[in-house]
RNA sequence: GCAGAUAUGGCGGAACUGGUAGACGCACAGGACUUAAAAUCCUGCGGUAGCGAUACCGUCCCGGUCCGAUUCCGGGUAUCUGCACCA
């Protein structure tokens, strides 16, 4: 074989000496935005998954480009975050000078890939050119209501004095000393997410999305609806809330139960409780919010001494705290309806709680308890013998009258919480004047820059609190000694508006012209991990929105399409990671192989969408399919011109083959199946060997479809067809070929067999020609003697015909 | 726990809206070439029985709908993934 990574930078140099992925906006063709989610650089290199995201959907890309698209396909870098931070504290290297290592290497490497990217368009979010802009929309949401502050429990590990990640929280201790993570309140910045739940869920309807991943949105919205309904003290000044979408069972209520993070404890909870509520609490505070709810978990909770009197029927009922009530949903808290809810009822068992009946099944049946499926109410004065849901509905009107109900729609989405105790990120652009409280820092004024000198290793207060010129400012407002917001922004909203940058990453006026925007966008097609199903792609269609809201672009949706590419596991099945040891790098095969050999294997030997474990015994089947072509070129080329230039039979077949392959590899090509892509173009080279075998051989039209066969493969093995293609003697680049057409005439011609089935099974075959009517195909089945003898049967019943298709015979048996 | 997904030969994987299950490859076996090996080329290749035409079984398991089910429905098993401060 004579490909080889040679071959693979002979290429590349002269794409860049040509500057043949130059983007030009006002270039001709339709434009088409393909994004793929832009990579962190938290290692050195491209490990496979970014191979496995990026190679094939460059390959599209490509294919695209040659069908006459204007491709719009950049690449970045989601540059800061916790990693870089880590390593930094781990190894004293700055996060800025290992982040600009590992983008220099990764950007090497995607070149080395084969990336048709223009590196003109491109962004990394730890730059102060790009994170102004990210400040500057922090600062749009705020003067538009959308950003706000307010307290939040965060992890805190008590022995390194730090916030630490859900992701370094280990079984509810500390990775780094393992000591007991506990929640503790901060205030922090928000953005009001909620207040797009609903057109977030609405507008999934009109995304071309996995529909798995529009699920996966739905349930993190998550959206009930239900009543609010009030509960007053008894015998004392206090009422709370209560969020249910149960309200047909109000007259079960047997008593209540309130978050124990909830202000509202203090000031119930009556002294001879103090001591066990207060212990409670330390322990809840110990839990993270999977662990709380998870339905296994012993339901704990104590009683705070107070009396709520239930609105509906006057009842004195118990106020309890317990962990399975968050806070941060509904209203933090609930009425506890024991005989109609699998919690209550296991919470009411263990803590001696009376249990009372209001729903029974419409048959009138004992029901086992806890009952919670449908039926009609008794036990409940006037509404005995409603349905459940018209009682639902009746009993919060009827409440409502006196304003102690109301119907409220409810979402588990919760407000974006935006605030990190970190270093590598941007910092919120915000001031706090003893004077004036909290300024946003004038526009003017940004990017508020990253300082660089900062000390980083945890110690008990943010990072950027250590910095005295940092924090030390004059207030925007009065003049008067102000300091700076020491916290810095989530890198998630870095990610939620990158894409909009792509278009006009050099502009130093705004974030992004509008009107370049509003003609690029929406991302076509955008490809990533589904891992991102929730968080990202939530975030990134909220910015869009809010965006648009505020009147910075015109559209509603950022990614019209959506595609999530597999993942590639380890040889042993598990996902790779460097502890399990099972990592596989991709540069020892590009070394030895070239990148298109590796890049063919990765499209032809998984799923795209579904991926699996690595198995490197294929990629030798891809040398093998490089030697075949190679072997076919070279005789295509020693071929001489002759005069047999007929289309006989055999011209007919390859026509035909040729065809069959542009249909099915531009089908699947387009859908993002390029292992069926990659075995259709191997048909495709087996017919036109199989072709050679002929006696006469059409010289021209071989070599006609040998060049056709190289422009398919061109947009799945950049390197190795610009060599195959010089090879055949043209000039200029493969990539610049238009992709071809299917004749249909040629198409056509050929056989093809209808099954011939009895009661379904597949008896035998009955051969036609492909352009037989399929009214004549009938005829033609039933004239077949064993057709007849078996319509002739005397158990036959009946004859089915899918026309074209399929004739199948049913027998009594 | 909640949510989402997946399950097809020895292996990776095909099969459009219910219509020839196993495309295309890998591995394996036999043959050709070779002093020999590698490479290459040709043939075979789901299982069982049979010399054979062929028959029966077969898409995780159990059941259903249908002339016909890998595909649709009900129930189950196993594995993988995500769960709001990892990106």
């Amino acid at each position: 074989m004579n490909y080889s990574k040679k071959v693979d930078e002979k290429w590349q140099k002269r794409w860049e000496e040509s500057k043949l992925f130059k983007y030009d906006p006002n270039g001709e063709g339709k434009k088409l935005y393909v994004l793929e989610m832009f990579s962190y650089p938290s290692g050195a290199r491209l490990h496979l998954g970014h191979w496995f995201n990026y190679a094939p959907s460059d390959s599209f890309a490509r294919f695209k480009k040659m069908q006459g698209y204007n491709v719009f396909h950049p690449m970045g870098f989601d540059a800061f975050g916790l990693p870089a931070e880590n390593y930094a504290i781990k190894t004293g290297i700055h996060p800025e000078t290992s982040t600009n290592n590992n983008i220099s290497n990764m950007k090497k490497q995607l070149t080395e890939m084969g990336g048709n990217y223009d590196w003109d368009y491109s962004v990394e979010t730890c730059r102060p050119e790009y994170y102004k802009w990210t400040q500057w929309i922090f600062l749009q949401l705020y003067k538009a209501g959308l950003a706000y502050k307010k307290e939040a429990p965060v992890n805190w590990c008590d022995s390194c004095k730090t916030v630490l990640a859900n992701e370094q929280v280990i079984n509810g201790k500390c990775e780094r000393c393992g000591s007991e993570v506990r929640k503790k309140k901060l205030a922090q910045w928000f953005f009001k997410i909620t207040d797009y739940a609903d057109e977030l869920l609405k507008d999934l309807d009109i995304l071309d999305w996995p529909e798995s991943t529009k699920k996966v949105q739905t349930n993190w919205i998550g959206r009930s609806e239900g009543s609010e309904i009030v509960f007053k003290g008894y015998e004392k000044d206090f009422s709370l809330k209560v969020f249910t979408t149960r309200a047909d069972t109000l007259n079960g209520v047997t008593y209540v139960v309130i978050a124990p993070e909830s202000e509202l404890v203090d000031k119930i909870t009556t002294p001879e409780y103090k001591e066990a509520v207060d212990k409670y609490r330390d322990d809840t505070a110990k839990l993270n919010e999977i662990e709380r709810t998870a339905v296994n978990k012993e339901k704990t909770g104590v009683f705070t001494g107070s009396y709520v009197i239930n609105p509906i029927n006057g009842d004195k009922v118990p106020v309890w705290i317990a962990d399975y009530v968050l806070e941060n949903y509904g209203t933090g808290a609930v009425m506890a309806v024991p005989a109609h809810d699998e919690r209550d009822f296991e919470f009411a068992t263990k803590h001696k709680l009376p249990i009372k009946e209001v729903i029974k099944p419409e048959n009138g049946e004992k029901a086992e308890l806890p009952y919670t499926q449908k039926g009609i109410l008794f036990n409940s004065g006037k509404y005995d013998g409603l349905k459940l849901e018209d009682a639902r509905l009746k009993i919060t009107e009827d409440l409502a009258k006196i304003d102690e109900a109301k119907l409220t729609v409810n979402y588990k989405l919760k407000d974006w919480l935006i605030s990190r105790q970190r270093y590598w990120g941007a910092p919120i652009p915000i001031i706090y004047c003893d004077k004036c409280g909290i300024v946003p820092v004038p526009e003017k004024d940004l990017p508020v820059l990253l300082p660089k000198d900062v000390e980083f290793r945890p110690d008990g207060e943010s990072p950027l609190k250590k910095s005295e010129s940092f924090m030390n400012c004059t207030c925007p407002k009065c003049g008067g000694k102000a300091r700076r917001e020491a916290d810095t922004l989530d890198t998630f909203v870095c990610s939620s508006w990158y894409y909009l940058r792509y278009p006009d990453p050099k502009n130093s006026e705004k974030a992004f012209d509008r009107e370049v925007v509003d003609k690029m966008l929406p991302v076509d097609i955008y490809v990533g991990g589904k891992e991102h199903a929730a968080m990202h792609l939530i975030y990134a269609r909220f910015m869009c929105k809010a965006l648009r809201d505020l009147g910075f672009l015109d559209f509603d949706e950022p990614f019209t399409k959506l595609i999530h590419q597999g993942m590639i596991l380890g040889p042993d099945g598990n996902k790779m990671s460097k502890s399990k040891g099972n990592t596989v790098s991709p540069e020892t095969y590009i070394e030895k192989y070239g990148s298109d050999i590796f890049r063919m294997y990765i499209m032809f030997g998984f799923d795209y969408r579904q991926g699996g474990p690595w198995d490197e015994k294929g990629i030798d089947s891809m040398v093998k399919y490089f030697t075949r072509i190679e072997k076919l070129i070279d005789t295509s080329n020693s071929l001489k011109e002759n005069n047999y230039t007929e289309i006989n039979n055999n011209e007919k077949e390859l026509l035909r083959i040729k065809n069959q392959t542009i249909k099915e590899m531009t089908i699947d090509i387009n859908d993002y199946r390029f292992n069926t892509a990659i075995a259709r173009s191997m048909e495709f080279s087996n017919a036109l060997n199989d072709y050679l075998k002929n006696d006469k051989i059409n010289v021209s039209l071989f070599k006609d479809c040998v060049r056709t066969y190289v422009t398919l493969i061109t947009p799945l093995a950049p390197h190795f067809s610009e060599e195959l293609w010089e090879k055949l003697g043209n000039k200029g680049f493969a990539y610049q070929e238009k992709w071809p057409e299917v004749n249909d005439d040629e198409l056509k011609g050929g056989t093809k067999n209808i099954p011939i089935q009895v009661n379904g099974k597949l008896k035998f075959l009955v051969t036609v020609d492909s352009e037989t009517s399929n009214d004549e195909i009938l005829k033609e089945i039933k004239a077949n003697s064993k057709v007849q003898e078996l319509l002739n049967s005397e158990n036959f019943v009946k004859e089915i015909y899918v026309p074209g298709k399929i004739f199948n015979i049913v027998i009594k048996k």
